[in-house]
Formats: structure tokens, sequence, C-alpha cells
DNA sequence: ACACTGTGAGTTTTT
DNA sequence: CTCACAGTGT
């Protein structure tokens, strides 16, 4: 029977708030509660909106209870913001974290599983591992079984491990075929045992394990099943097969699932994320109701349209036409620079005048692909005195202080855990070397116990007084019923980790003595058990440390930007084999996604949008090697739409502005320096290669071919050419084409 | 046990 | 180039 039969209810003045604002497709998609709903929603088109609006309407017309609503997100970000969004409509406190279920996947997994993993043959205090755990159990497992960790790496094993478990390959299972799926295997199947052994789940077994308890007890699958009158789901385009298969159960019994997401939007299929998912959703739920939002509530239209003109290069996607009733706004900038420093300039330059027109720096965002490229940008930022901050960096919890105190706590709460005793057993130095850890280590192998039970009454000296600081903290932990930000205290003082942080009296001692003292702080306030701390803090991520609100410029890559939006956002690195990176090029599911990738970054700006290109990139070890402008740019609405300038350290040969020129020529703003070249010729344009006043037996340096000596030089000027000796042959070049720099 | 040196590898990363 | 780590030397 549909839903709103059951419980009908007079139109409130609470129920006019919620509904009154919507646009009609959003009113649809916010009081459809007849069965499935896939809620296609574009970048912009309120889709936050609709689903915390969702569950206060079915809140406040049906009086259905918020812990009857499982509202599931993928960042901790999205679900914090969800759950002040629906205090704020329904007026109620969600306070009691027991009763709340607007949560991530892995917290709901977590949630669930700590009052019923005795079912799967776990403790009731498991531990998650985060990737880090997960490294050091591989390596040990590795080193555990002869495996020679130079050819076949940790990390390629961990992620091998992690992509069959996505695909719910169980380790028996996995097949083997090459040498490195055989070492895989081999990994896989004791990996699992000494998760289960240490009592801990890695993110991956958070799902998989949440998926076999709904699967294998149908006790538990119906009760949940009970309590969720309505499944929402936000992002569902990024959802995996384990995710989705969670939702499916979950949902099997009131069929109210409500999924939200922008295929467009798909960037993390390299973790698993299957657009298939999206795709078949109307396959899977036949009778579901598919509503599309498309008015963008963000961008200016100009921006909208180069948006929608590239994402349509896509295949793989649903036809949807995203529109606006925001004004045309300031045309897009397309910034060609000499190399990454003259990009890092023309961003700060930018940002410096958008400051002096009294735009807070919080609505600006530079964007790039690869981390590694913050640096130059940091860099000049700096000199041109910009406060900046870089997001998604080191996480707090990813600290080595913070995880040596959590492993020290893991170890109290449960002793089982090898790897936070492997962490900590010599931290502060105890005196204890690899070669007795790795004796302990084959003993408990050898004995089927943890390494805690195989130090006894004959063990050395240094090794008793380990553990009998581990069994003291226990104690008090749990006969004192001590407080987290206590327990800590006193694992700073018995432990030694406070004195050796005192006497080592460099400013990085006292930076981390401040960093577990934040943590202290911040479990004062915190009502938390250990338990609940332990895997709340492996749940975190830096994003949802309370950063305090400062007034700086965001710098983060693409990835990160996804669900944020600012007025003016710059795009750095326009190139090929960086935007799409060259190792998606000849990939085309990859290059779709690289667009998608595009895609997000031009929808995160408001108002204005920078893109930038350097015709040359230091990559690495690598020279300065020329860089062509992206594919993508081609896709693009130039006219009406974006103005193109090129810095005036390039000259007009430069291979971006030829390849360009005939096409766009009306629309490039050369430098005047550059265009009157013969008059007035500055510093700038003299380092530049056609002005060189090149000399046989001048050293110069070529991006290609390195360092050479010039043999002979043919012509002169802009036209010269020029026979150089490079280490193994000699070449004709022609410096206008090349990057050539004088040695000496 | 620890400091030093040489080698190799280096997209993106919601949890 | 720069970081991490394995291997060597004291």
């Amino acid at each position: 029977m549909p839903f709103r039969e059951i419980i009908p209810f007079a139109v409130t003045n609470s129920e006019n708030k919620i509904l009154e604002k919507l646009n009609p497709q959003q009113l649809e998609a916010v009081t459809y509660t007849d069965g499935p709903l896939l809620i296609l929603a574009g970048a912009g088109s309120g889709k936050t909106r609709v689903l915390t609006h969702k569950i206060a309407y079915l809140h406040t017309k049906f009086d259905v209870p918020l812990h009857n609503i499982l509202a599931v997100t993928f960042t901790n970000k999205a679900a914090k913001e969800m759950v002040a969004r629906v205090e704020n409509l329904v007026g109620v406190s969600l306070e009691n974290k027991q009763n709340r279920w607007v949560l991530t996947f892995h917290a709901l997994a977590n949630k669930i599983l700590q009052r019923h993993a005795d079912r799967l043959g776990y403790d009731k205090g498991f531990v998650v591992y985060d990737s880090n755990d997960q490294q050091s159990l591989i390596k040990k497992i590795m080193s555990d079984l002869d495996i020679d960790n130079k050819n076949t790496k940790p990390n390629a094993v961990l992620g091998a491990i992690s992509e069959a478990k996505n695909k719910l390959i169980s380790p028996e299972k996995y097949e083997q075929g090459s040498f490195f799926r055989e070492v895989v295997s081999k990994v896989y199947v004791e990996y699992q045992k000494q998760l289960v052994r240490n009592n801990a789940m890695d993110f991956d077994d958070l799902l998989l394990n949440l998926l076999a308890l709904l699967r294998d007890n149908e006790d538990i699958l119906k009760k949940f099943q009970q309590q969720f009158q309505f499944v929402l789901v936000d992002e569902y385009q990024d959802i995996n097969l384990p995710q989705y298969m969670v939702c499916y159960l979950l949902a099997a019994e009131h069929k109210r699932l409500f999924v939200v997401g922008d295929i467009d939007q798909n960037i993390y299929s390299w973790r698993g994320a299957n657009l298939q998912n999206i795709l078949n959703f109307e396959k899977d739920f036949p009778q579901a109701k598919v509503i599309l939002l498309e008015q963008n509530y963000r961008s200016t239209s100009t921006i909208l349209n180069i948006s929608n003109q590239l994402i349509k290069h896509n295949k793989v996607r649903k036809e949807k036409n995203l529109w606006t009733e925001n004004e045309v706004g300031e045309k897009a900038m397309l910034y060609i620079a000499n190399n990454e420093y003259d990009e890092a300039e023309h961003v700060a330059t930018n940002i410096q005048r958008l400051l002096s027109e009294k735009i807070s720096p919080k609505e600006v965002a530079v964007l790039y692909r690869t981390n590694s490229m913050s640096r130059v940008l940091e860099q000049v930022l700096t000199q041109y005195n910009i406060k900046y901050r870089v997001y998604g960096g080191f996480r707090f919890y990813e600290r080595k202080e913070i995880k040596d105190i959590l492993a020290y706590l893991r170890l109290v709460q449960n002793e089982k855990d090898d790897v936070a005793l492997m962490r900590i057993i010599n931290v502060p130095s105890r005196k204890i070397g690899k070669i007795t850890l790795q004796k302990l280590i084959d003993e408990a192998a050898e004995k089927n116990v943890h390494i805690i039970d195989v130090i006894t009454e004959d063990s050395a000296h240094s090794l008793k007084i380990f553990k009998e600081v581990i069994t003291d903290l226990t104690i008090a932990h749990r006969e004192k019923n001590l407080p987290i930000s206590k327990l800590i205290e006193l694992i700073m003082q018995k432990t030694g980790y406070k004195e050796w942080l005192k006497t080592e009296d460099s400013q990085e001692a006292i930076t981390r003595l401040e960093n577990i003292e934040e943590l202290i702080v911040a479990t004062q306030e915190s009502e938390y058990t250990l338990e609940e701390f332990l895997s709340l803090s492996a749940l975190m991520s830096q994003q949802d440390e309370d950063v305090p609100e400062e007034e700086t410029v965001t710098l983060m890559t693409f990835h990160s930007a996804k669900g944020l939006e600012f007025d003016f956002v710059f795009l750095c690195g326009f190139e090929e084999n960086v935007l799409p990176h060259s190792q998606s090029v000849d990939i085309p599911e990859e290059l779709e996604e690289e667009r998608r990738l595009c895609y997000v970054g031009f929808t995160r700006a408001r108002k204005r949008l920078f893109i930038s290109v350097a015709s040359h990139r230091t990559a690495f070890y690598a020279d300065s090697r020329p860089h062509d402008i992206s594919r993508f740019f081609y896709e693009l609405p130039v006219e009406n739409h974006i103005s193109i300038q090129v810095s005036r350290k390039l000259n007009q040969f430069n291979h971006i502005i030829t390849a360009l020129r005939e096409d766009y020529l009306p629309d490039i703003v050369m430098n005047a320096k550059v265009l009157n070249s013969n008059k007035n010729v500055d510093r700038e344009v003299m380092d530049d290669k056609i002005f060189f006043d090149y000399c046989e037996g001048d050293v110069v340096k070529s991006a290609v071919f390195g360092e050479g000596v010039i043999v002979k030089t043919i012509g002169q000027g802009k036209g010269i050419s020029l026979q150089i000796r490079f280490r193994n042959e000699t070449k004709l070049i022609l410096p206008k084409y090349g990057k050539l720099e004088k040695v000496r």
C-alpha cells in the first residue's frame, strides 16, 4: 500500500516551511514516498536540500521517528551537514547518537557490527584498521611468508586485495593465473586470517562484514529492515558493490529506497565505485521512479555552458540538460603561462586583485590534479603574502605521535591487536630491536597466540617492563573507569612518552607534545567510551576536523573539491598528461573519468573560472618539458565564453600558440611587449629564446636532449638554426620551436 | 641498536 | 628532486 495513504495528515505550518522554496522537481522528489526513487541531480541543483527536506518532511508530515530513517553519505562532513540542516528544519536535536542514523556507510557498518560482531566470530570491541595499519600488517605477512617486497610491493598487494574485496571475491576464490596474483592470493588468505585473529577489521571488511551479517542472520536483517522504513543514499554514483548490496538488503522490506546521484560526478571508480549501480537502478527496481533535477542554482550561465559542453563528450552518462536562471556573468579566463611558476604568479596576482576588490579569501579556491602541484603554488602565494590552507594534506589522526597514543589505547582496549603492539613496543625506545621483535612474532605465530602472550616471566627485562606497563594501564582503564583524556595522560606518564619528548627538546618534539595536548583536550569534551572513540578516530578524516574559520584561500586537488563551491575557482595545469592525467590518456573509461573530474572542477565555481595552462612544466626528476593544452580545451565553447590571455614570457612561436592561433587568434590577447618585441625589450623577454645571441661554442641546455655545445649557427634572429652537439648525437635545432637555455 | 648511505619510485584517496 | 626504506657499518 502506498505509504502516504496509511497516515494522511493535514498540511501544517512546519510542513509549509519545509516545502516552500522548492522547485516542482525538488518538491516531487521530497514528497514522493510510494517506492524506490532515483534522483538524478546535476551539479548545484540542490541535492542536499532535497535529502534534508525529505527527512524533515517524513518526520513532520507522517510523524516518522527519526531513527526510522536511514540516511547514508560517503563523508563525515556530508553526514554532519545533513544532521545540522535537518535539525534546523524540524527544530529537534538529533543529539542522541544512539538514535541517529544519518551517517556514513562505514559508520553505519561500525555501529551495527559493534553490536553484533559476535555472530561473525569477532569479539565485541573489535578495532578498525586504517590504511597505515593495513600496510604494516601486509608487510609483516609478506616478511613472514618470505616474499620479496622489492619486486612485489606491499602497496600493490594491498590494492589488489582491496579490489578483490570490493568485488566480493573471497581469499579462497581469488584466481591466481600470474606470479603477482599468486602472491596476492597467498597474502590475502593470511591477511584475512590475521585480521580476525587481531580482532580487527579494515575499511573494506566493515562493509563486507555488515553484508555477511545481514545476509546470514535473518533475525538481524528483519530487525533493521523493519526499523529503517526509509533508506536515503547520497552520492549514489560512487557506490560500490558491497554498499549497493547493503542498501538493497536494508530496503528490501519497505522498498522505500531514495537515492540521489550524478553520473557526471563519478570520480572514484578507481576505488571501486561502480557506475553500473546507478545506471541499472531502474532495472534493479522496475517500479522505480526517476526525477531529474536540472536547474542549477550555483553558477553563472557562462560557467554552466562551458561545463555542459565539456561533459557532453562523455559516452557513459544519462543525458540531462542543466540550466540556470542565473546571470551570464564574466567570461572564463584561459591563461597560457610559460611554466608552472609563471602560472602560479598569474594565480597569485589575480587573487591579489580579487582580494583588493574586497572579496573574501574564503570564496577563492585553487584546484590542481596532483598534490605535488601544490608546492610551487604555495611557494608563490607565500611570496605574495596570500594566506592559504592546503585542504587534504595530513590528517591529524595520521600524525606519528597521535598514532602512537592511539596504538597504546588500542592495546589497552584489545590486547590482541598485534599491529598496535608492533608499532609501539619500542616507542619510546626500550632497546627492543628488530631481531627481538621478530623472535616474538615468530614464536607467537608458532604457538598461534598473540605477541603479548609470548612475553613471560622468562623474557628479557625490557619486555617484561613493557608488558607490565600495558597491564597496569589496562587495569587502570577497567577498574577505575578513567575518562579517555585521563587515560592518555596516564599513558604519557607510564610509558615514558612524555619524558622522551621533553628530553628531546627540539621544535619537532614540542609540536608533538602540543598535538597530544590537543588530543587530550579534544577527548575531554567527548563522552565516548574508549571503544567508540577508537572506531570513530579510525573513521575520521581531516576534512572532519574543526578547523578554526580562518580567512584563507583554499588549495586542493580536484578530487577533494567535490561537494564544495566557491565564487572564484582557479584550475591549474589544464594540460595534456596532467588533466587528463598521463596514466589515463590511453584508457577510454579513464579518460571519461578525467573529463568528469574536469567537470567537477568547473562546476565548483559560482562566479568566475580561471583556467591556466603551463606551456612547460617540471615533473619530478625530469627537466622542464613542453606541455600541450588539454584535449578538453577543444571541447569547450570558446566564443563568448572564454577569453584567452597569453603570458608576456611566451613568444608567438610557442607550441601552444602555434597550435591555437589559427582557430582562436581573435581571442588571444598577446602582451603588447611581445607583439612590439623589436622595441623596448625587457629582461623577461630577453630571457626568452628567440632574442638570444647564440654563438658557436656556447653551452646550451635543451629540455629534450640535455646539455650540448653549439657547433655552428645558421641564419640570424628569430629564424636562427643551430647545430648542437649533445652527449650522444648532433642535432639541428631551431630555438624558436624548442626550449633552449643558455648555460654559459 | 642506531646512524648513515644508496637506491628506487613517485595519480587521484570520501572511509 | 624528494621521500621512504633496505642494507651496511659501527
